[in-house]
DNA sequence: CTGAAAGCGCTAACAA
DNA sequence: TTGTTAGCGCTTTCAG
């Protein structure tokens, strides 16, 4: 009964008895050209008949729009950029586009070689959810994207060259609250386990460290900033070393979740216990650590997608806009590990 | 510099004073039609110049073949569909297709026009994570999806009817591990947390459950069966009943970690804990039971995603293959919650 | 109001 | 070995 090949506009116009063209009108709906109400009935009846679906290729071709987003993250197992693209999903939905979605799994290549892949399919426009990699290979890539015209926002860490749009979350503003959290609870020892220092969130953050530190005229003491990676290890690491110290912390803010639980771990290594022995508050409310009742910041990530695609939307309207960088507004999320009566 | 239109074969075979026709030989690798050194180079060189990029949706129209793999998913914020996302991303990389990826909302007309829309792009075949709903719907889905052609697999919970192809994990097998497990570590009254008895997996583990019991010679009494819903809230009212038993179990299986996540919330407001009041044994490894220490059952997601797209291709080859339906092993992830000692 | 013709970017059969 | 021609499924002038 169904034919093998798909049923295309001309079997449409055949059955309805009209031309391709007028099938082309009825079904996009073109209001500026008047259209009888009986052969409109009848197009749509052929095309409901031989259940016929437009195709969207032929489409992006004639058009050159394909209503395609090419979406870049770096793996996705991560729950930060789970919600990072159901927040990209959902503004899509709203305006008829759908995701091209790649992983770059950490690496710059793999990357690079996806990126051209969503370029052979016309994506009109690119989110590319960065990793934390050198500046330099940052910028080159921004460069390189920008000179192909294709609109492109760059979400998460952020190149200090203003070449491509940008979205991230705002992370000074992010570690203050969560080092002024610590501080309303009467801490004054408070150390740091520091990301990654050659991306915008790893300065950052640290910068929202100083800055909290400063205005409550605490002292900012160099011993207490401790790592330099956002990894497990290297907070376990870090943890360890401030507990070492003749005078350690009584309570820790971690660049992000990773290096918060490794801080834990480091912890229940010497039988030590968050909130009691150190406070600690992380950043970026991973959906692993809600178990391990750990106070972080919430990144608001699924808003961070959903304005990357208003953002890569609007340049595609206007090119030659000028290049945005939002910044996303973040929030506390109290748990047990610093040490606050959660039912304040 | 750059001109505003993206460069065509055209432009390429001009550059390099050829023919398309050659271009398209040359771009596409075709060793069969021998092309002189000399003239290779001299396209290759102009569609570097040029920046070309082979346009993917040219390519789909002429040849049928998109290698564009559409994928449905209730929901991207559960970190068992990013497994299965992550392991169909693996899978499409080696054989050069990507993903188009839209998710259903756990709804079923918005999962119906998802599927639409991915059919308007041509895409070659269907991945489709299902939601717990009512078999009939899933029946009804597969008949109509089964009749255009299309290549589809479903995955998780898969209907009793075999149209399609399907992928879950092997249930009744995990299950029995789970409550085998329980049993090994001296419990005889286990109670099952269920989960909708309207899906497979919701039954099937169900079944795995009570082959355990009776395969071990354990009764079993119907009144430590409970719920009928995946839910959280299902898990805490039914441990609460279980508890209220005359004769409360000493561990409990429940038939998926939302659930698990209720019965710990229902301990925990009765000032009880697992395993020293009640041991407790999940299904399906989420991420944010981690730190809950939830003993579970990992469905192995990314092998359950790639042994889908398998699927999908070889039924791209060949439309009249017998309906597949493939059963992923489980394994069991031994954390606190069930008593046993982890250094074991 | 509708149809014929051109053409988007590309590949493939067939000549030359 | 290369170019010519046709055509994929579609939209869009432009006549009628």
């Amino acid at each position: 009964l169904t034919p093998k090949r798909k049923p295309s506009s001309h079997d449409v116009a055949e059955r309805a008895g009209v031309s391709r063209t007028t099938v082309s009108y009825v079904l996009n709906g073109r209001t500026d050209k008047a259209i009888p109400e009986e052969t409109r009935a009848r197009v749509l009846d052929a095309a409901r008949a031989l259940s016929y679906r437009s195709n969207r290729l032929a489409n992006g071709i004639l058009r050159g729009r394909t209503k395609l987003l090419g979406v870049v993250v770096p793996d996705l197992l991560n729950s930060f950029y789970a919600r990072v693209l159901q927040g990209i999903h959902e503004e899509c939905d709203r305006y008829g586009y759908s995701v091209l979605l790649t992983h770059s799994r950490n690496d710059v290549t793999a990357e690079q070689r996806r990126v051209e892949l969503l370029m052979e399919y016309r994506v009109d426009g690119l989110v590319c959810v960065t990793y934390a990699r050198r500046e330099a290979d940052i910028v080159a890539w921004a460069e390189e994207t920008s000179r192909s015209g294709l609109p492109c926002v760059l979400l998460d860490h952020l190149p200090s060259s203003p070449l491509l749009d940008g979205v991230a979350s705002h992370d000074t503003e992010g570690a203050r609250t969560a080092v002024e959290h610590l501080i309303r609870l009467g801490h004054s020892r408070i150390a740091h386990l520091r990301g990654d220092q050659t991306v915008s969130t790893g300065v950052d953050r640290c910068r929202g460290y100083a800055a909290a530190l400063r205005e409550s005229g605490l002292p900012l003491d160099g011993r207490m900033v401790v790592g330099d990676h956002f990894l497990v290890e290297e907070g376990r690491k870090g943890l360890l070393a401030l507990l070492d110290l003749p005078n350690p912390p009584t309570a820790v803010f971690a660049a992000n979740d990773d290096i918060a639980e490794g801080a834990l771990l480091a912890l229940e290594s010497r039988g030590l216990h968050a909130p009691g022995d150190v406070a600690l508050v992380g950043y970026g409310n991973l959906e692993a650590m809600r178990g391990f009742g750990l106070t972080t910041i919430d990144q608001n990530p699924s808003a961070m997608g959903r304005r990357a695609v208003q953002c890569v939307l609007a340049r595609l309207e206007d090119a030659e806009m000028i290049p945005q960088r939002i910044l996303i507004a973040t929030q506390l999320v109290v748990r047990r590990s610093c040490g606050a009566s959660t039912a304040a």
